[in-house]
DNA sequence: GACTATAGCTTCAGGTATTGAACTAAGGAC
DNA sequence: GTCCTTAGTTCAATACCTGAAGCTATAGTC
């Protein structure tokens, strides 16, 4: 029941040309003529749009190939330094910006802590903003050289006319971020959650490259994942969707932390497996404790690999992915250790099928992603648009 | 990650006469200028493209409309002449083939009863062949006026060069179905899951109509579900998305007929809640004995409950969709009785915000919508390409 | 019954797109 | 220095949507 929109022949163009930009982008650099067989455009097209690109200097030139007996190739590339992208990670104990080049190749950061229970959203908008100004001065980035702001914050992200975040561990229930922060900027403004940033990042960046249905689940001390189909980032209809911590693997099962009972997430995520091992809830320093217990606690070892395998074939089951990627500081964790045994009980609890057209892999990304992957949705709107920079700088 | 495809002018045509005759078969019939409201379009471009759909005979006036003090709307809709589409509901127990028009409206229909465990494939492409010429002679359309055949099947469709169909109750591993229909027909074939093709009939023609993301489940004696996101039916990277039934709920939990343990399936399938209530296998009239079993037995009842509510609510989390429908025999059986300790019960497990924007209802079509469905993607398939009826009739 | 207002619809020039074909550019081989 | 090969550009042809202007068909009015 897709209705499409109305097209004109404008949009062949911007289509067009956003397809060249991204082939550029991920297989560049490229000849023109290499360009014509990765994008099927006729040579002519993308002789007129290399132009314009390289006129706005979106791209530029880098260095020639010789071509056995003929006119030597020009190479052309994404121009890294054509504008920046900002990313923020809003956490529990901190929040980091971070400003990368169009190659999102680092150029600067800054982190705040935060006090446990200090979330006060004017707080966090106050260090947002002081932090695009502090890594602008130091990266040496002026702000018209900027495409806009990812922010990756935890919760539920409501997007509409305003962008509303409920994050219940902040006591943010129904903040409006997008429009505090428009107050305090004229970037323009990006907002996702957290996990959902980082599963983009693994997508763009990490070892979810090329693949157009995976799964990127996150398992940290809560437990999330971000599901991709057919290329792209699925939202449902109010961008909830990938709550899996929640799905529910056990009737009256476990205590979660939501409320609930049976969560995925009191089996496996980190303080589930803490807790089945015994591990007094004072403990402070979790991996070194999550460490010592998938060392020695096979007991728990062999629960979480038939829980986690478990929650794995469902999503194998009902999404039919081609790739399944283990991400979070715990899941990496986990999975270092036992990815033999969860590949196995995952391949025992779904259809042979889809089970075998699945491979469960490690995520490439430390915990670190988030901001990459929110400075990524930048990064997908300007390769897209490749809107120019001045319509928002003059706003 | 999505990397579009090159385009043309002509794919901006393509694309808007698609929309303009979808709009057109759903919100029909509707003057010219109502269509530059509905579409978006310029009046001129409805003109000239209404002028080439009437001179294709594609659409047809229907009726005039005065308007208060000027010229009077002419009215236009697609023509439900204009061509017929075949459905083919493959099922465990019968082959059944079914006409209709463009407006779905059944024009003849016959039905072959296979004996169990007479599923030979032979045997079976010669009864769809049949069923198309004894439909084809009963409607009085002859074949070069029907668009397509599309075919519901059970088990796992794999779509590539090649359609191969993996039904284990069949004993189908990898038939190549579609070569086979076109070694006995010109006709253009279209196969897909039968409970897919039931979903995708649910959201055109039932309760799903307008949904972009929804989840329409199917509780038979076995449970699927089809997956709509951003209208689209959910496919997976290899077309088996929708296994919902062999989702684990329980580890070592209740045998289920795939050879798993804790399948959803066996314990709200038909099968499945039957054996919780002790009826003995033997039993031949499954839908009686359910139907005393949701009558008097309050602890299946209250377990069936918990159940299904625990597997819409794990729905709800991870996909987030606006509406979820409820069908198949049994799922209307037991929705009748018990939907709105279904819909708490999925409250009480799900997210609150997923949860609240999810509205949970009954399917509208009976059981017999597979066929209809199925035939829904040929409809598809015309509605997005218009393509003239010559192309495959003359091949 | 002619005239006018009104609303629906069509035609046409103008602008934007892709493309194939012809053409120019740049290097190597003999 | 001529020819071959490969890379890249230019241009006429074709297709598309759109705004503006014009045409058509009805109701109301005098």
């Amino acid at each position: 029941m897709a209705r499409p929109e109305r097209r004109t022949v404008r949009d062949v163009r911007r289509g067009n040309r956003g397809m060249l930009l991204r082939t550029l982008y991920f297989d560049g650099p490229a000849s023109r003529h290499e360009l014509t067989g990765l994008t099927g455009l006729s040579a002519a097209t993308i002789s007129t749009m290399t132009g314009d690109l390289l006129a706005d200097n979106i791209i530029v030139e880098a260095g020639q190939v010789d071509s056995d007996g003929g006119r030597p190739r020009v190479l052309l590339r994404v121009n890294p330094a054509y504008g920046h992208v900002i990313g923020v990670d809003v956490a529990e104990t901190h929040v980091r910006v971070e400003l990368f080049d169009l190659e999102m190749t680092e150029k600067a950061r800054v982190d705040y802590s935060l006090r446990p229970s200090h979330h006060d959203i004017e707080l966090v908008t106050r260090r947002i903003l002081a932090g695009i100004d502090v890594v602008l001065a130091d990266g040496q980035v002026p702000a018209d050289r900027v495409l806009g702001v990812g922010i990756g914050v935890p919760g539920i992200v409501e997007r509409g006319a305003d962008t509303l975040i409920h994050a219940k561990t902040f006591g943010w229930d129904g903040v409006p971020l997008g429009a505090l922060m428009r107050a305090g900027t004229s970037l323009p403004v990006f907002i996702d959650n957290g996990a959902k940033t980082m599963g983009q990042a693994e997508l763009w960046f990490g070892a979810g490259r090329g693949a157009a249905h995976a799964v990127i689940v996150l398992i940290g001390s809560g437990v999330g994942a971000t599901v991709v189909a057919d290329g792209v980032v699925m939202r449902g209809s109010s961008n909830s969707a990938g709550e899996w911590g929640h799905t529910k693997i056990a009737l009256d099962g476990r205590q979660c932390r939501c409320g609930g009972r049976g969560c995925l997430e009191a089996y496996i995520g980190a303080e589930g497996i803490l807790d089945r091992a015994g591990v007094p809830t004072s403990t402070t320093d979790w991996p070194a404790a999550l460490g010592r217990v998938l060392e020695s606690d096979s007991r728990v070892i062999e629960e979480t690999v038939a829980y986690l395998g478990m929650g794995l074939a469902n999503l194998i089951n009902l999404l039919n992915p081609e790739r399944i990627l283990i991400g979070g500081w715990a899941g990496l964790m986990i999975g270092r250790d036992l990815l033999p045994g969860i590949r196995a009980a995952a391949l025992a609890n779904s259809l042979a099928q889809p089970g075998n057209a699945t491979s469960i892999i490690l995520g490439e990304l430390g915990p670190d992603a988030v901001a990459l992957g929110a400075a990524t949705l930048v990064l997908e709107e300007f390769l897209d648009t490749s809107a120019p920079l001045r319509l928002h700088a003059a706003s």
